[in-house]
DNA sequence: TGGGAGTTGACAACCGGTTGCCAATTGATG
DNA sequence: CATCAATTGGCAACCGGTTGTCAACTCCCA
């Protein structure tokens, strides 16, 4: 009944649910000595790559969680002094957000970080391997969305 | 600073952020009518899979996960009788699960379903890019193994 | 035979995400 | 202008996983 296709598929699942584990877990070392986690840093990735100051939905929709999420690592990014909220001329209740001087040095530092910590990785793999490999998730992924209906509806 | 490659690695990564989200959901409606969760379909497969019944401690290391993790979807599993525990003779303390007869039949039946479904989204994905899809995720997980020094360490 | 190290279960606290609910604000419509 | 739907924040509860702790059991070794 199962397809060859199928059971390679499979495999790669699997293989995504593995990864992804020692990803997150790989993420939180590479950050705690800058007094983060992966999901701070994330946030910290949505306020920096904007290039205008963004509102707690509008972090969650970027990092694809929901705003009640987004909103927990918002507050204490602010207790913290790395993120900043402003008054929103367009909503009295619900501020924007935007990276403290603090806030942008240590996600610059981060940054290097990462790309020293990707450099090391990416050895030994080879540039067609992961050309398919994006192909493969983004065609999943983008299935799955369809077919959960999540958003991006109309 | 950035490597090409550590470019294309990094997008990577986030699409594995992405598809693995978005896999847990739609795994998650896929058992729903069996009155599962992904969590739970995961212990139920670890044990089908197995010739021999279980402990908690193997199940979560089958399962990738801690032995605490394991222990709570095993206790709900036993509850909801898709698991039964039988006496250790090799450890007092510690049961051995297997499925009761009505945790075969469900799990036979979502095998089937699961089959269906891999079979339909693996269209379109041409075997060469699943296979380096795998060769990529696999690298990635095994560096990230080592490096954070979780396990296998000797 | 004894004792210490490792395994295991049970429990509690936490983390990051979710859903559900309610009140305040906003904006569009008649 | 009044009203009604949609957005938003805030809170609480839950889910699945983690860590930490403690006591009971098992196993190995001197």
């Amino acid at each position: 009944m199962r397809t060859h296709k199928a059971d390679l598929l499979t495999g790669v699942i699997l293989a995504i649910f593995r990864t992804n584990g020692r990803l997150l877990s790989n993420g939180d070392v590479l950050v705690s000595p800058f007094g983060l986690t992966s999901a701070r840093w994330q946030v910290l990735g949505a306020v920096a790559l904007s290039d205008a100051p963004l509102s707690a939905p509008q972090i969650g929709a970027a990092m694809g969680i929901t705003r009640q999420g987004s909103q927990k690592q918002i507050k204490l990014l602010v207790e913290e002094g790395l993120l900043e909220s402003r008054p929103n001329p367009a909503n009295r209740r619900s501020p924007l957000y935007a990276l403290t001087k603090r806030g942008r040095r240590i996600y610059a530092d981060l940054d290097r970080t990462q790309a020293r910590w990707a450099d090391q990785l990416a050895k030994g793999l080879a540039v067609e391997d992961l050309a398919a490999a994006k192909r493969v998730l983004d065609l999943v992924s983008e299935r799955l969305e369809v077919s959960s209906g999540r958003a991006a509806r109309s």
